[in-house]
DNA sequence: ATTTTGATTGAACGGTCGTTCGACGTGTCG
DNA sequence: CGACACGTCGAACGACCGTTCAATCAAAAT
């Protein structure tokens, strides 16, 4: 059951030039996962990948043509991510910032390989300029969308404190958070992860968001075996 | 007019050895802030270093432990300095917990040269387990002193907060602003860093701490003309 | 004063990296 | 059907990497 099953089996060309762009960006990612940042090589790329090694300076001109490419694919997955978990109709302010950090610790963006990816490409941002600006660009649109939604709650409930502020702080708890992933996985758990979330949100903003239970003893029958293991 | 004055110039063999090896490790620490972790090479860390290619195996005995090193040396500067920040006495937990807060932000242990070095580091802790495990050992013992502190405010306070919850959204937050002080230089602020982590204890412990004022417009006078430009 | 130890050097080696280039074969189109 | 365009491959190249090693020279020990 292929998926082009209507229009018959045959990739035509650009498809298949597509597909094989995808493929490297997807190898790029697994191997900056598995071998870091200094030990990526185009070899082990296009073995992962499983096309020859001068394919790669032939979709991307260098080597650093490919690894700007996937982060812009990186930081595009999240925004679309994100984007669609807030444009669910009839949410009000609160329910999308709720509805962020559900996204934000959903498996599909938070999981150790990508959470990994993304602390690479920020650990080389000062030498590279260039991923600095693509991460700023990214940020900044996440930053002042939230900051809406903060003010929104703010101005509908009456708070003090600055949505600006408020807004800051739910980010880099997210980014915090995900770092904890990345280096203590064995403690780290998605609905702890929220939880630490919504206590912030429940104590700037009493009257929008309840203050999460206890933990519930890891009985939650949540959805999260996800596949092979890695989380 | 040398430091060491009193005693004479010269400097005993194993003085001089230890030097050279901190020269290695804070010229590693430089050139990873400059080139990032993928295009540190031994060639630039000696260069830097004002020594010879050579003498890094002499002294560690391959590039992984000199990295190994730097990471360790990073790690024990930060815990000396945040462990002092609270040693002083006389100071109730509440003041710990602010006394953390101002050190997280200072100067000395919160620029971009480090915060760079700190996230090359996390970005390849995937890969390489070491950087993992001796991450991990230093994260948990700052967690477990600001559980501690975090507990006796909410035990002071009667608060319903968990202190573990409580104590893993300030760390959390404190590592995200780091982010944004390395991917956002330009709009980062010391004093808004810690207002936005006092917001957050403010809300959780209304009866510990004072909610921040508003931004004070950038005219505060502070110390904050550091040397060389960068922050 | 002489020997010994050890920090430091410069040259050299093997290996691997990113990139280039010509050849091949298959969709594409006149 | 035939000529072309283009995605893909394998081999080759030069550069640079981390590491090794014999030589050096000054501090320490005898």
């Amino acid at each position: 059951m292929p998926q082009r099953a209507a229009t018959a089996q045959p990739l035509k060309r650009a498809e298949k030039k597509e597909v094989t762009r995808q493929q490297l960006i997807a190898a790029t990612v697994d191997s900056i996962a598995a071998s870091g940042f200094a030990e990526t090589t185009l070899h082990k790329v296009s073995a992962r990948a499983n096309v020859s090694r001068s394919l790669v300076n032939f979709h991307f001109e260098s080597k650093e043509q490919l690894l700007v490419a996937t982060l812009r694919h990186l930081t595009e997955e999240y925004r679309t991510f994100w984007m669609k978990a807030i444009s669910r109709p009839g949410l009000s302010a609160a329910g999308k910032l709720n509805a962020i950090v559900d996204a934000d610790f959903h498996p599909q963006v938070c999981n150790r390989k990508k959470i990994a990816v993304w602390y690479a490409f920020w650990g080389e941002s000062k030498s590279r300029p260039t991923y600095m600006e693509v991460c700023a660009r990214a940020d900044s649109e996440f930053a002042r969308t939230m900051e809406e939604l903060t003010a929104a709650v703010v101005g509908d409930g009456g708070y003090a404190v600055s949505p600006a502020v408020a807004a800051k702080g739910l980010r880099c708890m997210i980014d915090g958070l995900w770092l904890e992933l990345l280096l203590a996985p064995a403690t780290f758990e998605r609905e702890a992860a929220k939880r630490t979330c919504r206590t912030y949100l429940a104590s700037l903003f009493p009257r929008h968001f309840d203050m999460p239970a206890a933990a519930a003893p890891a009985a939650v029958p949540e959805a999260q075996a996800a596949a092979g293991g890695e989380r």
